[in-house]
DNA sequence: CTCTAATCGAGACGGTACGTCGCGTCTTACG
DNA sequence: CGTAAGACGCGACGTACCGTCTCGATTAGAG
C-alpha cells in the first residue's frame, strides 16, 4: 500500500492523513465520520475506501508514520541506557509535533495508537536485541512501559502550561523508566 | 435514579446491568447494541431508555458499583501506607470478581471505566484527606496511578495463567505504588 | 404482508404506493430512486425497506392491486366467451384508471407489470377452470395474450387521441382474443 | 461511428460486441457492467467509452447488425405476402443464431432490442413501400407485429424443447401475421 | 382486595453513517 | 507524444443502529 508511484494516489493519501489529524484535534475519534474526513481532504466519499478499509486503518497509518519517527529518535537512547536523555528526548519530540500528538493521544484514539506503538516497539526491540527471551515479564513490562508513557504524555498534553518538558521528563524517568529497569534487573521471585 | 422502591424498576435495572456485563465479556463495547442488551435482559427495547439515557450511562452505572466496592477495600490500605497489602488486596479483589473485571477492562470499555474510576477516586480522596493541595503533581500522579493500575490489571486478565496474584501484586507495588510514593515525598525541583 | 392491523403500517404503505404511482407518471422506472419515493411519501428512507425489499417489490404490490381489480372485471367476460365485451371492458377500465396505467405501462415498468399480470392470470385461470391441461400451448397462448394486450394498451396510452376506446377494443379482439381462441380450438398439428 | 477504417478500431469494436453478446447470454442486461464488458473484450475500461457512449449504445449496435440481417431475409417474404414462408424463415433464422438471440431476447435487453427493431423496420418499410399513409392504424399494427413476434420468439427461446420450429412458425402466422393482415384489409370502422 | 396509575413489551418510525457498486470523466504513467 | 490503465467524483443502494414515539397489557402498591 505504501509503495505506489501514481501521483494522484500519493496526493490523496496525504490529504486523507492530514484531514484525519486535523479532525482528531477537534473531536474524539468516534465522532469523526468518514464523510467528514473525505470532505476535509477534498476527496470523494467513496475514494476514502479505495485507500483505507475503514477509519481505523487510516488512523493506524497516521500513527505508524509518527511512531516510526518517534522510535528512531528514542530507541537509541534506551539502548544506551541513558534513561534521562531518552525521557527528555521523548518530551521534546512531543513538543515539536504538538498538534499531531494532541490529536492522537488526547483524543479518543489512544487505544489504536497504543496498539500500533506496542506493535512497532516489539518489532524494533526484536530487531536490535539479539536474544529475545520474551517471557511474560518482558511482555508485561513492555506493555506497561508503552501504556504508562502514553498516558503520562496524554495528561501532559492536556496540562501543558502546568508542567515543563524537563519536569515531565523527570516524572517519566522516575515513575516509569527507572522502576521498570529495576524490576527487570531483579525480577519478582515468582517469575 | 437510584432511590426507587418499585419492584419492577429494581428488577429491570438489575437485569440490564447483568446483561451488560454478560455481553461485555463476549464482545467489545461498541459492538454491543442497545437492542442486544435489552434482548439479553429480557426487556423491551424502549424500556432500556426508560432507565438509562444511553449505553454509556448503563456502563457507568455498572462500573460505579464495582469501583465503589473496590475502593472501600483498597483505600484504607493506601491510607495506612501499607502498599504491599493494598496491591495484594487489589489483585485478590479482581480475582474474586474475575468475570466482571474481564468484561470491563479487557473489553473495549476501558476508557469509560477508567474515567469513572478517576472520578470516584477523586471523591474518595477528597473525602478522606483534610487538606487537598491539588497541585498539578497530585493530579498527574493520581491519573498515572489509576491508569497504570488499570492497564496492568487488564494485561493480567488477558494473561492470568502466566502470572500469579502475588507476583502481580509485587509488580504493581514496585512499578507503580512505590515510585509514585517516592515522587510525592521528593517532588521534582520544577514543581 | 397484506394482513396487518397496525394503523401506522397501513398508512405508510398507502403513502408509498401513492408515491410510486405519482413518480412513475413522471419518469421511467429506473430513474425513480428509493429516496425519491420515500421523500414523496413523506416517509424516512430506511422506512421504505421496512415494508418492501426493493423498488420492484413496491411496484409489484401496486401492480398486484391494480391487476386484481382488472381481472375481477374482465375474467367473467372471458369465461362467458364474450370477447368483444371483454375487450371493451378492458379499454374502459384502462380509461378509468388512466393515470395509474400510464404510469405502469408507458413507463419502463412494463416488465414487472407483465410478470405480475401473468402470475395473477395463472392463478385466476387455475381457480375458475376445473381441468388445467397446462400444455406448452396453453402456456404460450397465455403469455402471448397477456403480453400482446399489455403492448397494445401501452401503445394506446401513448396515442390516446388517435384511437377511440371502441376501436381499440375491436383491434384487441380481432388481433389477439379471436386468433388465440381459434388456435386453441384447432391447435397446430405439432402439438 | 460506422465508417471507420483504422484496423485497431475495427478490432476493438468487434471485441466489444462479442463480449456483450457473450455476457448477455449469461446475465440480464442490467447486471452487465461496462467493466465486465471491457474485461471480457480484453480492453481497457476507459477504452469502452471511446467507442460507445454507454452500454445501451453498444447493445443497440449489436442489435442493429442482427436485425439488419434478419430483415434482409424476412422482409422480401412479407412483401410477397407469403406469410407462412416468412414465419418459417424467421424461426429458422433464430435457430441458426440461437446464442445471440437467446442473449438479446431472453435476457433483460428485450426492451432495447425491440426499440431498435421497430426503428429499423420502419426504415425498411418506408424504403420498400412507395406510399406511406402512416395512419395510426399502420403505426399500431407495426408496433404490435414487432412486439408480438419478439415476445413469441422470446418465449420460444425459453421453451425450445417443447415446440418445433414448424409449429412455432404456424403459431406466429395464425396469431400475428394473418390477423394483422386481415385487419389491414378491413380496418375498423372508426379508422 | 380492589382500583388506579406507573411500568412494561412490542415495534414502527425518522434519521444518520456505513461500506459497496457502477457510471462516465479526467489524469497519469508508460511504451 | 499518444494511448491504455485506472484513479476519481458522484450518487444510489441496502444495512445497522440510535433514540423517540405510540400502543395496549400487565402489575404493583395505596386505599
Amino acid at each position: 500500500m505504501s509503495t505506489v508511484s501514481d501521483a494522484r494516489i500519493v496526493r490523496t493519501r496525504e490529504a486523507l492523513r492530514k484531514a484525519m489529524i486535523a479532525l482528531a484535534e477537534e473531536s474524539p475519534l468516534d465522532a469523526i465520520t468518514v464523510r467528514a474526513i473525505a470532505a476535509r481532504a477534498g476527496v470523494g466519499y467513496a475514494t476514502f475506501f479505495r485507500h483505507y478499509p475503514d477509519k481505523d486503518a487510516l488512523l493506524a497509518d497516521v500513527a505508524d508514520r509518527l511512531i516510526r519517527e518517534f522510535l528512531q529518535r528514542v530507541a537509541p537512547l534506551l539502548q544506551d541506557k541513558d534513561r534521562a536523555a531518552a525521557a527528555r528526548s521523548m518530551c521534546d519530540f512531543v513538543l515539536e509535533h504538538l498538534a499531531i500528538y494532541k490529536a492522537l493521544l488526547a483524543g479518543g484514539s489512544g487505544e489504536t495508537v497504543r496498539a500500533e506503538m506496542l506493535r512497532q516497539t516489539m518489532i524494533t526491540m526484536a530487531a536490535t536485541r539479539k536474544r529475545k527471551p520474551d517471557g511474560p515479564l518482558d511482555d508485561l513490562m513492555l506493555f506497561h512501559l508503552v501504556s504508562a508513557i502514553l498516558n503520562l504524555l496524554s495528561w501532559w498534553l492536556r496540562n501543558l502550561s502546568a508542567v515543563s518538558a524537563a519536569t515531565m521528563a523527570e516524572v517519566i524517568e522516575r515513575t516509569v523508566l527507572t522502576p521498570v529497569s529495576l524490576l527487570r534487573k531483579q525480577p519478582p521471585v515468582g517469575l
